[in-house]
DNA sequence: CGAAACGATGGTAACGATACAGGACGTCGC
DNA sequence: GCGACGTCCTGTATCGTTACCATCGTTTCG
């Protein structure tokens, strides 16, 4: 392997000049500068990273973890993450956490052996008694929902007045029999709990009674779940005339389930999600759902991120929270006559 | 910062003690591992990984370089390869190259600083010519084409066989007429043309002559050139009975402008796809598909690195074909009736 | 009973880069 | 003419860990 050492020696000057001229320091005579890099050319020299690392202390690398990067969402934000990440020259290592709380406590692990500068954390299995358990002298942005007291960054979606416009919208399509469907997590402070109540906000402000029966649970967000409930839904014999899912996977899932089971959308039932992912423009039918505008999210995120890395102290936690626009697609939309 | 030295100073024993027990290494009395090990909880100390690299050279972890992390296609592949890397204990780190040669060369580079021990690199902006830029001596698993005559390791899909075998099921469901759509990619080794080979095999076995008109192409792999594409044959007065789509991403694109320019799928024309993405269930209607095994690709390509990375010598070149299934959905099949 | 083998531990020397401090030289201002 | 400053370059001392080898008991076995 060749090293700095060896730069040097080739090129006749010190290791410390050769450093200079790769970091792109001041005060090396351009000349100097030009010889180095022909030098480094010729013996095809290569930085050792790991060096590096360990004397500046520092690995220009964030972790991201995510519980399935297979899930359109989170590949759609992991994609927009390593994009602006890699405009402060940082790489990206994803953890896939499963959303397993012991896996997410475990991404944090491996960020505190400075393997990572930083972490963005896309919290799913971690509950408020966790707090603890979050380090607070070490930079780490959460993105989802704010279960914490703790003084740490945060970057949350728009969750309640979300739900509640994208419930809003079916109101407003007419609709007074509006099945949620969501997950059954306990947890008062998840996005599902969240989304839940921007349901319920809109169900009260137009004064349409909540129905129990009309909210209905899974156990993980997929397509599979989705297509599950999409046919108890359908053979329940309940009487609804609008669904709300709380993310568009689900929401793809329930589609697929109506058109097995011909109910027919948004003819007899009408239908929204909420992530807007790519998807949701090229099916049958489109599907309505509320945007998050996630490429903010993650260059807030990142941004985020790289002030707490660059020792802004965090003396001021802040709470970044979204904007969000309603989408409409013919999943919620008046039928063609 | 507690480094090894604090603990073994607090646990009376030397630093190499204290390495052994981190590393597990035989050799060390029980108790005296007891006694480390609580010193390190106690004092909450953490190796750091970027003294441990420099030291071994090693850095487990591996690089990923995929032109875009939010298509389906790679999601799937790179949750599969992060499963499988985290069974050695490596971690992941995803490069996007948006299927740049540049970036794909980048990504190489990057391997060489020794940031990453090895690299899987999905292919798709490098062509034949960049040969010699490809190191040899460098744990290198290609994913994808083999595009390369070089010696390196190779995870591909039967693109060939796989392609001919769509093109067969859309024949046995009586189309004679049928539209394949590809990229509009010259070259010869790519996955564009090995597919479209199988296309052409499958014709010619079967006696139907080839139409040039029926090869339409896209600039990239995406909904909105699926659906672009679509509207272009809908509109477009050809006759066609099928479609083969090279990518599933391009069938949905695909069959969402075909239900917006109301051409009954699999009514009036069949469709099949390549990849068997997850979503290929659950569109309506749901898409037939050639199913490459993703897993076992993710699985091949990862143990291929590993071995590499583990010393095994370059002298056995291998690559690997992986295997396949057709999985026949509602697209492709007689329309109930 | 002595030699060999083994189990448990520790000393030393890197791995390859950069932080820091400082030296040599030239130029500028007054 | 002389100090002050800026430019360009270099020597030294680490960063925290592990590889390698040595050491010292203790056990085993012929």
């Amino acid at each position: 392997m060749v090293t700095i050492q060896d730069v040097a020696k080739a090129a006749g000057v010190s290791p410390m000049t050769v450093s200079h001229v790769i970091n792109e320091h001041p005060h090396v005579k351009a000349s100097t500068r030009e010889h180095v890099l022909e030098v480094i050319a010729k013996l095809d020299y290569r930085v050792n990273v790991a060096a590096r690392n360990l004397r500046t202390g520092r690995t220009n690398t964030i972790g991201l973890a995510v519980p399935e990067i297979d899930r359109p969402y989170y590949g759609e934000l992991a994609a927009a993450i390593i994009r602006h990440a890699s405009a402060f020259n940082l790489h990206v290592v994803i953890e896939q956490t499963g959303a397993s709380r012991e896996n997410e406590l475990d991404a944090l692990a491996l960020s505190r052996k400075l393997m990572y500068d930083g972490l963005i954390l896309s919290t799913v299995g971690l509950g408020p008694n966790d707090a603890d358990l979050l380090p607070v002298d070490y930079p780490v942005v959460l993105l989802g929902e704010r279960i914490f007291a703790g003084p740490l960054d945060h970057v949350a979606m728009p969750n309640v007045d979300g739900a509640r416009a994208a419930t809003q919208e079916l109101i407003d399509g007419g609709c007074k029999r509006i099945a949620i469907v969501r997950d059954n997590n306990a947890s008062q402070t998840g996005m599902s709990s969240l989304r839940f109540a921007g349901y319920l906000d809109a169900l009260e402000s137009s004064g349409i009674p909540f129905d129990p029966e009309l909210s209905v649970h899974v156990d993980e967000y997929s397509l599979a779940s989705g297509f599950d409930v999409g046919m108890r839904l359908a053979n329940s014999g309940l009487s609804f005339d609008a669904v709300f899912c709380i993310t568009d996977i689900l929401a793809h899932g329930l589609l697929r389930a109506f058109a097995t089971a011909q109910v027919a959308v948004p003819g007899k039932v009408r239908v929204i999600g909420f992530d807007n992912i790519e998807q949701d423009q090229y099916s049958v039918p489109s599907l309505s759902s509320v945007d998050p505008n996630h490429d903010l999210m993650a260059k807030t995120a990142v941004e985020l991120l790289v002030s707490r890395i660059s020792g802004k102290p965090r003396t001021d936690q802040r709470d970044y929270v979204g904007s969000f626009r309603v989408v409409t697609r013919e999943s919620s939309s008046a039928p063609a006559p």
